[in-house]
DNA sequence: CCAAATATCAAACAAACGTATGATTCAGGC
DNA sequence: GCCTGAATCATACGTTTGTTTGATATTTGG
């Protein structure tokens, strides 16, 4: 229609709309939940054609796996790097428990150094990963941790050898669900406060916060055998 | 209780299409998500009429309420109470920490007194009670827990006072994150576990992890003040 | 400079959605 | 008996959903 000859093209020249429409997806995913967003939502916030989104990701589905892919791929690459120089600084003794939660946990939270600064729907995005539904992105999540999880695993139980496999990965799951919480309320943390306290996010204070608090809980003794196996209901 | 001697009748004989249109929807809103669940779904499945739902709770949004609201009445009574024994039991000194953390964990966890053993699927739909949209739930679940949010801060406070307001807040909320993220996996930890490991969802003993885990992170000591702005790349 | 590849567009599709309607069936009081 | 109100039923309404189509515009490469 109105079709001004300057400026150059009116076709983006690479890819431009396909980012624009992880970036407007990423967002409404994060506020208004996966089934909660329409694609015509979508294309219109970021002023492409209802017919773009099946073109560039073939589908629906589709733009939810580049839309988590996007950001989870680098985020488990930036916690293995972490868990790497973790490795590295303490040769063949245990690690410092708080160096592998926090290997975990600063990436998730801060993300990828500041790089972008449009990380902050991600971050929500990223509080609700588990509790979206759709087997396919469940698989892709839990195929994307997979290795992380088995290396702070393995390091968990070398830091913490008086815990049981499974008295471990339940105190891995608290802290990966205070992880996610926070993350989730990380935009407007005072709708859940107290009226008069106005908390605030700072992703630098919150993760020696999260570090801290999930140390301590990580250092409990184990319950003493006798106690483990109750058969009552 | 079992109801099964009437036969002749197609009219249910007291709401019992009303009791199981909202256990049907419990179920699948925790599956599928609220939003990923259709009032044909749940018709079908509850044996139902598609206009059941309207004509016993008026819209979807009002079953949605009706679900969330038929538990958590009893679940923030059930809290209530064992605030009111652990004020009764401290007078006028500081309660202890594990018997406050227990107070709001235990009836979220274990629910109330195994009366219903159809709680497992509410356990699911709990963990996503802050993840689900719809502005109206949200507030439901708020108003829901104003006022033992306010009890609980206030006994902590008393019984943690060297941590400031908004540390308490932040560790309240990896609190309500790591339950929450327990109650969602509860039918399904082994999902999350790496193979070769087979955790079992117990509740009464993750009522007591859980609280262990917590008062040690509660009792970490808070950051010194000089700390707040130290943090290099 | 012109074809082939790439991208955007308006329009339409069938399917599924929440909701509303009017008829029908049952129970209990008179 | 019969009437009244509550509950269930089949069915239809108007939207919205994800997806597809065919035409058009733009870029690219030989």
């Amino acid at each position: 229609m109105d079709t001004s000859i300057f400026k150059g093209s009116i076709t983006e020249p690479e890819g431009l709309t396909k980012a624009r429409l992880l970036d407007v997806a990423e967002r409404l995913f994060a506020d208004l939940g996966i089934d909660g967003t329409s694609l015509r939502q979508i294309t219109k916030e970021a002023e492409a054609n209802l017919a773009a989104v099946n073109y560039h990701f073939g589908s629906k589905d589709g733009l939810i796996a580049a839309v988590f892919a996007r950001r989870l791929e680098p985020l488990s690459a930036e916690q293995s790097a972490l868990l790497d120089a973790v490795e590295q600084g303490t040769g063949e003794q245990p690690a410092r428990l708080e160096d592998v939660l926090r290997a975990i946990i600063q990436p998730a939270v801060i993300g990828e150094s500041s790089l972008h600064e449009g990380q902050e729907p991600f971050r929500r995005l990223m509080g609700r990963v588990f509790t979206e539904p759709g087997s396919q992105l469940q698989l892709l999540v839990k195929a994307q941790f997979e290795k992380v999880s088995q290396r702070v695993d393995r390091l968990l139980t070398r830091s913490l050898p008086q815990l049981s496999p499974e008295e471990l990965f339940w105190r891995r799951q608290f802290l990966i669900g205070a992880l996610h919480h926070v993350l989730l309320i990380s935009d407007k943390p005072e709708s859940y406060a107290a009226p008069g306290l106005h908390p605030s996010f700072k992703p630098h204070r919150m993760v020696e916060r999260l570090v801290d608090f999930a140390a301590a809980g990580f250092r409990v003794p184990p319950p003493s055998a006798e106690n483990q196996e109750r058969r009552n209901p």
